[in-house]
DNA sequence: CCTCATCGTGTACAAAGTACACAATTGTAA
DNA sequence: TTACAATTGTGTACTTTGTACACGATGAGG
């Protein structure tokens, strides 16, 4: 939390730099091992955590903002990062607002008034994030998905949204090209599938369909090292994966 | 377009009720018989073309905006409405932007500046609507969609947009509720998807998929008065097509 | 070299998707 | 009245896709 001269300062900036009453709020899955989790903040006063988020520069693209603010909190970039929804309820608005409500007058204080707030999902792997905290919170910190915290505001529908739409996104669209290490085995990327999925699948008729997207190319080496017989290694297939990521899997009607 | 006097008392007022730098644009596909089209407005001065758009009201949620506008422009009321995108590239800017430029200075022009865009598509039957044009243009009228004349700004995209989202939601959600009659045959409603679709349907196969949803029921008596055979009529069981609508139809995973 | 867990491939069955045949119905024209 | 054209309802054979499971192959450890 910000003290009264730093929101001074903060909110003389934001009236500068960017759009006011809009932000973004970014839900981060991270992936490694067939573990799921979600990137959260959490201020030191409050026991909620909450999404992480920012605002969108005057002369900045909204997709060019929402890649910002996750290469702030994660260092990563050129990772999958969707819009996917606006929230916009009036009587939601950025936490900031109440907690800073009663530190400067509504006329000072550029977080009064109702926000709109522009949903992001990312998938990442969460071996590669070293996470920031943002100026107002004390922690940033990947959490499970089976203990989640309480979260701000209107933060809990907004990752159940983003949750729903990656499941849904699932359907149609390849994933996995930055949560899976350049070479992998068959096992590795369905431990990923089901773990989006909650859900157990079957080894050989996940393999047989995986396969069947074209998005794959198989070394020629297995791996080895393991207690077993040693599995195939496979890549993605850029060119495809990218095809099919504009395209899309399968055709419905 | 207004007037430098309306301009600005439109200014003074926007700047009470309105929320800052926020649009919402509809595209608004109409169906009948196999046609299909989508609203659009024309101001006087200018060749272009735009969508149906307005604001949202400082103390009103979003989908109530979207709502209201299409409700101003074409007298409807409980239709499908669904949000899909934000558009919000900075070189981009509600038309009237541009259009009123030069009649006030920045400060007292509320349309002055970066604005983003909340679009929203909606299906109707375009024989429901009288279309009414909104304070900014001198007409409001269906256009085919092979016969499109150009769009204003980043309309053409938008539009683009929302009907690639309306062709890919078409194999995961139920539509046609309020498109159709209450009751029609089966003919009729595969003409509407393969007017959506562009595309010829099996009238066989098309019949047996779609029962198949289980969002329809048949009538007991046919319709008569065709020159053939009668067919049978049908209508929706509102209770699985909403069920159909929050569920979604088929698995995938 | 035997055991065990795992991997790759194959196969049998079920469900869904596709293509087409045929009979039934209706208004119209001979 | 009757033959005809157009269209609808149902059925069926074929293909593709999805699901469940069996088998042999591989590699590490005892």
């Amino acid at each position: 939390m910000l003290s009264k001269e730093r929101l001074i300062e903060f909110s003389d900036d934001a009236r500068k730099n960017y759009l006011d009453h809009i932000s973004i709020d970014c839900v981060v899955f991270g992936f490694h091992g067939g573990q799921m989790k979600v990137l959260l903040l959490k201020t030191p006063d409050e026991e909620k955590w909450y999404l992480p988020g920012g605002f969108v520069l005057k002369q900045e693209p909204i997709d060019d903002a929402a890649t910002r603010i996750l290469q702030e909190r994660t260092g990563l970039d050129k990772i999958f990062l969707q819009q996917f929804r606006v929230f916009g309820d009036p009587d939601r608005s950025k936490f900031h607002n109440d907690l800073y409500r009663d530190m400067l007058p509504a006329g000072e204080n550029w977080f009064s008034g109702r926000f709109l707030s522009i949903g992001y999902y990312a998938l990442v792997d969460f071996f590669d994030v070293n996470p920031q905290p943002d100026q107002f919170s004390e922690l940033c910190a990947w959490r499970d998905l089976d203990d989640m915290p309480e979260l701000q505001l209107d933060h809990e529908l907004i990752f159940k949204s983003a949750l729903d739409t990656l499941r849904l996104q699932l359907n149609y669209q390849p994933i996995g090209y930055n949560l899976m290490p350049k070479d992998f085995t068959m096992p590795e990327l369905q431990k990923l599938y089901e773990t989006i999925l909650d859900k157990k699948l079957d080894r050989r008729n996940f393999q047989r369909r995986v396969l069947a997207f074209g998005i794959l190319t198989r070394a020629d080496k297995p791996r080895k090292g393991g207690a077993h017989k040693a599995p195939y290694l496979y890549s993605f297939d850029l060119e495809n994966y990218t095809n099919a990521l504009t395209e899309g899997f399968k055709g419905g009607w």
